[in-house]
DNA sequence: GTTAGCTTGTGAACGAATTCACAAGCCTCC
DNA sequence: GGAGGCTTGTGAATTCGTTCACAAGCTAAC
């Protein structure tokens, strides 16, 4: 199979989430255009998007939308359940750790770690926060599949280089650095700090750039 | 000017953040290839996303640590303070609402909205919650600059509607939906539903696509 | 069964972003 | 003050992603 752009597989995300809401509201079929329109793209893009993984419609009348959908959270392989650990008990650690809707779409949260003594004990949402000494030895025994990263800046690397040697195969970076990892782990950055700054770049340069 | 690229305005926000670290630890010069290996990119992209500006270092030499930052900040329009509204005070919301990172960079939290009347009036760090309904009105006399949307998905393109009308030129998206907006109006998502569901499609696929 | 009207799937064309490769220029040392 | 060693800045080449444009194929209507 051919290497498919990071592009394409955000936008699956994203026609995934739309089809979801639509089989709940009972739609049928839709059409490239219709999936464009609300995906924020063109019509070609989408055909294009899906090509990649084969032929999933009919021609003249569109897409099955619940085939459609059970083929998309297969592709991106999510009929699974991945097991998520979360290192740091801070404010968006926590924030992510009670929030439900990671659960309810495969991604179990089975642990929070710190190195606060104080935060390690408490319970959040009946999950405990562990010491993160424990980290390499329950990654080890637990094997999570997702590390969720919400440690301060100065920590990132060091923590991300322990989940690596435990075994770790995907990060979600949640610090404004941008981690150093052997190419077998993904990781995926969101980075507030930087979409904050790019607002700030568009306002700044509006009339020189033009709008958009 | 030519139109930048929003890849390179995102990396010119990552060499940002390690120039700022390095000048605090009392580097003068830095190199595009130091920048790379911290930005995790090559010296080559380094320089044609500097060269986009100007023209910043000394050949032979590299650039002066200080002065890059300086004229980043000064690309990046981080020199101004930017006021911001946050709409939803859910979990994100409130986590962001109390996050201090934000106000240090220049981002100056002013108010935090919601349509559930038993947390409007609630306090939380010195902001109150305010009702949703002032929203317009708060919007046209104080003239925030970026509007945070935490709302949940299906309310979020009705008050992106709304803020637009309001004014807002700049919105930061957590809802995981594709915001149609005018073209004056920009749009940056945190769509962490999406980087998660990019890592379970890296984890599945990983033996298709050979790895990275 | 034929026609009219859509919409998909996909090579080809295009455009954008990255990488290459090297001349230009600066600093140091002798 | 000239040579050697680096590093920048940037056109050119290349790679990658998007858009175009149209043949293929499905449905409905008669």
């Amino acid at each position: 199979m051919k290497r498919i752009a990071d592009s394409t597989v955000r936008r699956l995300s994203v026609y995934l989430r739309f089809l979801e809401d639509s089989v709940t509201r009972g739609v049928r079929t839709i059409s490239s255009e219709e999936l464009a329109r609300r995906g924020g793209t063109t019509s070609a893009q989408v055909r294009k998007d899906l090509s990649f993984f084969g032929s999933f419609g009919k021609r003249g009348l569109g897409y099955p939308a619940p085939e459609l959908t059970a083929s998309l959270r297969d592709i991106l392989g999510l009929d699974k359940e991945w097991q998520v650990v979360i290192i740091g008990a801070g404010k968006i650690g926590t924030a992510l750790a009670q929030y439900h809707g990671f659960r309810q779409r495969g991604f179990n949260i089975i642990a929070v770690y710190d190195a606060d003594q104080r935060k390690v004990g408490s319970t959040w949402d009946n999950l405990v926060v562990r010491d993160i000494a424990s980290l390499e030895g329950d990654v080890r025994s637990q094997a999570p599949d997702i590390a969720v990263l919400t440690v301060p800046s100065d920590d990132a690397q060091a923590v991300a280089e322990r989940l690596v040697n435990a075994g770790i195969k995907a990060i979600l970076n949640f610090a404004p650095v941008q981690l150093q990892v052997p190419a077998e782990v993904t990781v995926r950055n969101v980075n507030m700090a930087m979409e904050l700054e790019g607002l700030s770049y568009a306002l700044t340069n509006r009339d020189r750039n033009g709008g958009a």
